[in-house]
DNA sequence: CCCTTTTTAGATGATAGATTCTAGAAGCAA
DNA sequence: TTGCTTCTAGAATCTATCATCTAAAAAGGG
């Protein structure tokens, strides 16, 4: 063969990723990125044709990551496990888990024709494993199945990626209970005589 | 005095507030907005100096609106009622909910100078309400009362927001109980009993 | 030594959108 | 009616940023 590869695909999307998680989507130009590297422009499409198929590899390749967890959690019927495998990556994928999570939009305005089957598969592939789920928990509903696995610990985390920081422990207990608490087939009553009020 | 306005600041911004909530803040441009009003560029430019202005304006509008319930119900010690004010005001408000919840960030890039102040009294307004709070209720821990009251009812809502809907009614249940299981003093113990598990 | 693959470095060109400017219109007061 | 002030009109400009392309050099493998 010829001469190998300096640049790999792996490390431009590293690179695109770094720059995504610290500034956001809109500051990973395609000079930004070669920068990042060290590599001129022209490295970067030796690769990728176009920075829209860059980016949708970016989010493709993160997606899959973590969504490896939530799927397996699922399959296994751990409600909680994979509503805390949210918190617990994006301690161990600080960088990954702000560009998936909190860019989901801006990173691929229009998404590549090419990659439409991709794009397909990796949804579902969550959907199936939520509907597995959800068969095995029938007085749950999947709606409750979603907001307790995906909502939830999404909000719980969200303002400390933002921040840049690893969600703190706390935020697992507390996704924990909420979630607990959500799929608890324990009748209204029973939770109001806690009500919690002030004053 | 002279010509009364026919293009007030509150109706530029609410076709800004339309255009974001329906394609994101990226495509609310000037000509857009004044293409949406029936008006022209330069009217814009009459009430606004630059687009930065107009758009941090747009926010600055929402978020006061917005925040006024929650610290509303935050002084009266009613902690769920803060929670569930956020999906409520979501359906009775959404196309502002959209703007100002999902978009936070892209919406004004660069905050102006001018507008420092307003900027600041945001914020410490509600921090303060927190506080107030969190002192009321001193074994929940203010972390907790973020949770409760922000990331959680956030998390809630955003699928829904994103997909241009109100958030059904199921979520002011689900907030609900999460909001309660997240702030009663109850010991795990008590809770790990009814641990949700499938298969 | 030949051949293939990858790197290098700039040049290019388009696009999009904010902003400005000059006239003119429209209300209000005297 | 007249004058004053504030607002509307809408095209023209202008600027910056970026994605993309080209052609040649380099580095290994066989």
């Amino acid at each position: 063969m010829g001469r190998p590869g300096k640049f790999t695909e792996d490390r431009i999307l590293d690179a695109a990723m770094a720059i995504t998680a610290e500034e956001g989507p809109a500051a990973a130009t395609m000079a930004a990125i070669a920068g990042r590297l060290g590599a001129p422009t022209g490295s970067l499409y030796h690769r990728f044709a176009s920075r829209d198929l860059l980016m949708a590899a970016l989010w493709l390749r993160g997606v899959r990551r973590f969504q490896h967890g939530v799927i397996e959690a699922l399959a296994a019927g751990d409600v909680e496990a994979a509503a805390l495998h949210t918190p617990r990556w994006c301690r161990d994928h600080l960088a990954e888990a702000a560009t998936v999570l909190l860019h989901r939009r801006e990173l691929v305005a229009r998404w590549p024709g090419e990659l439409a089957g991709e794009l397909e598969g990796v949804n579902t592939g969550l959907w199936a494993a939520f509907d597995a789920c959800a068969a095995r928990l029938p007085v749950v509903g999947r709606e409750r199945l979603v907001f307790a696995v995906v909502d939830l610990p999404y909000g719980a985390v969200r303002r400390h990626l933002l921040a840049g920081q690893p969600p703190p422990p706390l935020v697992d207990e507390l996704v924990a209970r909420a979630c607990r608490a959500v799929l608890d087939p324990v009748p209204e009553e029973a939770a109001t005589g806690s009500r919690v009020r002030g004053g």
